[in-house]
DNA sequence: GATGAATGAGGGTTCATTCAT
DNA sequence: AATGAATGAACCCTCATTCAT
């Protein structure tokens, strides 16, 4: 009975309670859409519409539950026929992870460089960031779930290196913020930075962009909590 | 180059790192420390030992990255003797998060119960989370991160029941709040619910219970946040 | 640790040590120098040259160890284009070995019409074989180390045939030999072929063209062993 | 047609002619008889019996050619059990080679201690070199056959180590042979030693255990080729 | 309670080969 | 002649699990 517990995964029929709140769920259709679009705009045509695919498994299901074998599945193509195109199933989220996290480092420079003041500069980072779902939500979700399993292997260093570049970033605008006495004093700068971090971050587990709720819109909701807390003032 | 990447397993040193943030680490010496605490404090000796095993290996390197075999190790057995205590891997885990969610529905309850207005009720649930870190550090995290996937099975479908049981608890104090005039009425309760959510509970993954910042402290600065933001008043 | 060895091919670099004693080996820019001789030759032109490419890689590596792609590499051509030369890696091997057992049957029996007694016979025969390393190293090899495992298919059936003419030939100028007084008698004429054959072929995988010694100076050697043994006449 | 060439393994029956000349065939049968026979001579019981299951089959169809199936079938396991005993296919192997060539050195330095001069010593380590092929045939005919493929593998690097440590022995006899007067001064003692190496381990692949010559006879004929070569004296 | 040998299903990957373009 | 995408079978290996001892 508890044999095949692991082998047996449930059908990837798509739940759509809040307790799995799969903004990244995608049905095979969507992801065919998707690639169609991938090739048509122009990414290295099958290469980029195979990665769309299994960026899109590995967020939903998991890294190591998702098998080459489902993403060939869901390309329509055999296992095999996979690694006519990438060295391995790393390499895929290899590629996924650093596409993502260069185009990330690049948009934190830019708003430093943009910002007028360390407030405008948190709410742009923050908006930027949710604005990131739209087009990195798998890869978003695949950082986050997967970098403590990732980021013990040699090849995966750089995902370290990003979340540390990512805080120091960060941090050094919350510690700025405060100095010019935008922010809070009572605060500590590393633990408003790990929760401002993760209420972003997280959100990616959540968000549908095909929901009522747009990334703008909660990206304001979530700066408004940040700005004045839930609390009225009194 | 590919080079059987996934098996070769990293040593399982402990970075200190602030990316992996390991709150959940646990060096074998630590399990062996824990478990005979376990086994004296009356369990049912052997098998909550094995449990904790279990519970921080599922929680520092995920539920299917973590072996039969790596458990056994760590116990200093052979693997197949687990099979004398435990009908099989899930039923670990199951073990595990039950215990953890009945504690904490017990917790819910009683703070709704207790407390006085819906602001000491907010506040109460986030302190008594952070609390519960102290003893279900593991369970936690492997709530957090495993549900996903564990929830796609029938035989845990009371994880999503729980999520459910969780959420309705803390919007209706939310909601009462802002009926009352305590919380704003700019918010909308179910994005709050989930801001709340994920900030005590992504706090799981780099809190370390033996660093400087204690659970109450973290749990004090969140409430300041979230009661006042971040920015000053002017 | 067992991390995919077989996979991970050493860099197809020349070891020069005694050990792998490679008179086969044979660098890309070799193999094109050669390839492009049998294309001048008046070979099939492209044909020959691939064929040329796969004997030196079939050699060096053995022929299960080198992949279609290794051949397709090595010509600078993709691995399904070989198609269009041949219709398998079988054919490959198959053609390269009929060349030349082909060439060695002939010689053999050009050398039993001409040779004089049976000591110049099998010293012509010996003097013939190391010169066969010149034209057909690589065919040698390959018929050396492959013979077992390609012998088991019917295809090959024919290495069988040829090592079994080979064996009668020698064996007869033996016979002849040792019936005329010319060769002792206290050898068993099989054992004694064995020697011989073994002797000279396994020269093969430590002859290098390129080195001092030329393959009639090993013959000489050989020679001389085999009429007066290493051990001076008292 | 040519597709499944090299899948369709033949039959394992056992050819018999002598081209395929296998003195390392080993029927299911023997094997069996053969493990029996390792586990009471008090080897390490069902690794040993394995280990020279899988030796025999390496010897008779090559490393590359036999699959971890073909072992555990001749076993009369699963493939994947074998993985209870070994990490991996190289691992048995590796077992299989180092103790040989450990035997191999000590009996090698315990020749050289105990030779009374070059002749006598010469003679002995082809006489032992025999010898050897009763216990150690599998792994002689490994040793010879593989080592080119696995000595590419760092792992493995001690094959060439070994053939080196090999060379230096047997040629520094035939030097000293030479000097005193006693071997021919008109060879290269780096010839001879290849000429007398290549003799005596390509017997291996003829040798036939169960047949009329014995390791004995056979030493005893190369010997006397060695010593007077194959023509009478005049 | 534990061992050690084994199972059986499946995982990632390789590779000879095919074929439309 | 060659490309590039795909096939399909096999390969080495892993791992949860079972069970006799």
């Amino acid at each position: 009975m508890a044999v095949d517990f692991l082998r047996n995964r449930p059908p990837p029929a798509v739940r759509s309670g809040e307790f799995c709140e799969d903004g990244v769920v995608a049905s095979t259709k969507r992801l065919t859409a998707r690639s169609r679009a991938a090739r048509d705009s122009g990414g290295s045509g099958r290469r980029a519409e195979l990665l769309a695919i299994a960026g899109e498994l590995f967020a939903i299901r998991g890294f190591l539950a998702t098998t080459v074998r489902d993403i060939a599945d869901a390309a329509g193509i055999l296992s095999g026929s996979l690694y006519h195109h990438f060295d391995s199933k790393e390499s895929m989220v290899d590629e996924i992870l650093r596409e993502f996290l260069d185009a990330q480092r690049e948009t934190n420079e830019q708003v430093l460089r943009e910002a007028s003041d360390p407030r405008a500069a948190i709410i742009e980072l923050i908006r930027r960031s949710f604005g990131a779902m739209r087009q990195y939500r798998a890869a978003i979700a695949i950082f986050q779930n997967e970098s403590k399993y990732l980021g013990g292997f040699e090849r995966f260093g750089y995902l370290q290196q990003a979340a540390e570049d990512f805080e120091r970033v960060w941090t050094r605008v919350l510690q700025d913020g405060r100095s010019a006495g935008v922010f809070r004093e009572d605060l500590d700068p590393k633990v408003t930075y790990r929760f401002i971090r993760d209420m972003v971050w997280t959100a990616v587990h959540w968000y549908d962009p095909s929901g009522t709720l747009t990334a703008d819109g909660i990206a304001d909701q979530y700066i408004k909590i940040l700005c004045g807390g839930i609390v009225l003032r009194e």
